[in-house]
RNA sequence: GCUCCGAUGGUGUAGUCCGGCCAAGCAUACCGGCCUUUCAAGCCGGCGACCCGGGUCCGAAUCCCGGUCGGAGCACCA
């Protein structure tokens, strides 16, 4: 195994002592690689310093939420290794928000506004304040009160954190802190229509929960704007914050509305289907944790954005599972050729050619027995030219029949080496990602192995019962 | 359009804060050679980058200004 150098993180700011950080996704499904980054950044930050690191599940959308993602979530990141100290979900902590909420009316810092959602936005643009700005904080509270009682309908009423209405950026002016839902949420049941938006939930518990550092996407630079009005008001020190780049991902679909959509057309066999990026999905096809962290790593905290690189993902995902990777041979457009000359064939061919402790498959042939070749490897020996058959024999081509090379001379060098199966091999398949199927023959002895495997000459797979998934080459 | 941010080889990064040790390191990819009964792995060698233009300075990838290109945000989503 050769050499790394490793890279490091860069060391976070204002650290003393112990830091509290947090991931916090929001359970519309299971993770993808995309989460993976921000769940093992935090991790590698907690790990370093010691403390505490919270997987919030952001639910405040009612909209957006599969129960599945609520039970899945912890395991995808337990798979990933991270280590979560504590889990606290929002839809648990409405009684917080809204006593947060009733304190910012009280002194004024927030009102209740019944506006059309048109007319609010038009002249929040302009940087005029709404009629309901001004309202004395008994009635905003008595409003307010209203609305977690059910009173008003979604679209009647919203509550509005007073900002700055001539702030330059127009979505920081007067923000929406809480409004009510117009679907049923899974957890709170059919009474709870009132929710906090993201922006109100997330500072009051990134304040509460005690964070220190909280390191996101740079999509949230405006967010952290307009978050610290309510740490102002509050009189709390707000968390060090560090916003990284944007890495797009190819092929991989970030959108979770996108993949469910997906499943339910059946495009897609489930969350774990192999066209996808889920971190179920690349579990299933043969991707290491280890993987994802060497990547995440090495790819740093910066704030540029950059492009994932498949390439370089999949070499570290290699080097992670080439040893223990048995060689299996898996002859695609197979073609039965019959060796001639007498000779009683048999072949003892290792699972893998370094490590020898993965033992043997063994096949007695018989004598002139058949196997299968591919066509293609066939074709491409010029006639009077040798083909080598794998830990076998050497086959000469006589026009268009193969005969056994006597003498079996393994010094001759530059000769094509292919791959071959016995005659009694079963038909197989593999599953690739672009959702394609390469079909072929595959030699007996492959029920033997589990786990990722290397067909020779073809790429690292994860067997499954009948089939394999392609992992890469 | 407005606000903010960024720019190192094909790709991913180190170095930029505190200018000299950077005629720019590492990985991946690619090319050549070695090894080899896999087009895997391994070994050796090679190709290849500081966006452009000014300025400051003995000295700039690093600091300043301008330009260009790229990105993010501008929700009753998170």
């Amino acid at each position: 195994m050769k050499k790394v150098q490793e890279h490091r993180l860069p060391d976070l700011k204002n650290v003393h002592g112990k830091v509290v950080m947090r991931m916090a996704p929001s359970p519309s499904g299971p993770l993808h690689i995309g989460h993976s980054r921000m769940a093992i950044l935090n991790d590698e930050y907690v790990k370093r310093y010691g403390g505490e690191l919270i997987l919030r599940l952001e639910d405040t959308n009612a909209d957006n939420i599969d129960p599945f993602a609520y039970e899945q979530i912890p395991r995808d990141l337990e798979w990933l290794g991270v280590k979560v100290t504590r889990t606290v979900i929002q839809s648990d902590r409405l009684a917080i928000y809204y006593d947060e909420a009733r304190k910012l009316i009280g002194k004024g810092h927030m009102y209740v506004c019944h506006c059309d959602r048109e007319s609010f936005k038009n002249s929040r643009q302009q940087g005029i304040a709404c009629p309901h700005r001004e309202s004395d904080p008994a009635g905003n509270l008595e409003a307010f009160d209203m609305m977690v009682a059910g009173k008003f309908s979604s679209g009647e009423a919203v509550a509005v954190l007073k900002t700055d209405m001539k702030h330059q950026n127009p979505s920081v002016r007067d923000w929406i802190s809480f409004r009510i839902g117009k679907s049923r949420h899974p957890r709170t049941g059919e009474n709870i229509f009132l929710f906090p938006t993201m922006n109100f939930s997330v500072a009051v518990d990134d304040h509460l929960l005690g964070l220190t550092h909280v390191i996101r996407g740079t999509d949230h630079i405006s967010n952290t704007d307009k978050q610290s009005y309510i740490y102002s008001y509050n009189g709390w020190t707000p968390p060090e914050y560090f916003h990284y780049g944007f890495i797009s991902i190819p092929d991989a679909i970030m959108k979770t509305s996108i993949i469910k959509q997906g499943i339910v057309s059946g495009r897609y066999k489930g969350w774990d289907d192999v066209q996808l990026h889920t971190l179920m999905a690349m579990k299933r096809r043969g991707y290491s944790p280890e993987t994802f962290r060497r990547y995440w790593i090495e790819s740093g905290l910066r704030v540029q954005n950059a492009t994932f690189s498949w390439e370089i993902f999949n070499s570290m995902n290699r080097e992670n599972v080439d040893s223990g990777a048995k060689r299996l041979f898996f002859v695609t457009s197979p073609v039965k050729i019959r060796i001639g000359g007498g000779t009683d064939m048999r072949a003892s061919i290792p699972f893998h050619p370094e490590h020898r402790e993965l033992g043997t498959r063994d096949y007695e042939l018989g004598s002139d027995p058949e196997v299968f070749v591919s066509s293609d490897d066939l074709d491409s020996v010029v006639d009077g030219g040798i083909l080598r058959l794998k830990d076998l024999c050497n086959l000469r081509r006589n026009g268009n029949s193969f005969e056994l090379e006597q003498g079996k001379d393994i010094s001759l060098k530059s000769v094509k080496i292919v791959q071959w199966c016995p005659a009694d091999s079963p038909d197989f398949k593999v599953l690739r990602p672009d959702g394609s199927t390469d079909t072929g023959v595959i030699e007996p002895l492959h029920s033997s192995v589990r786990g990722i495997s290397q067909f020779e000459r073809y790429g690292y797979v994860r067997l499954e019962k009948g089939y394999a998934l392609f992992l890469h080459n």
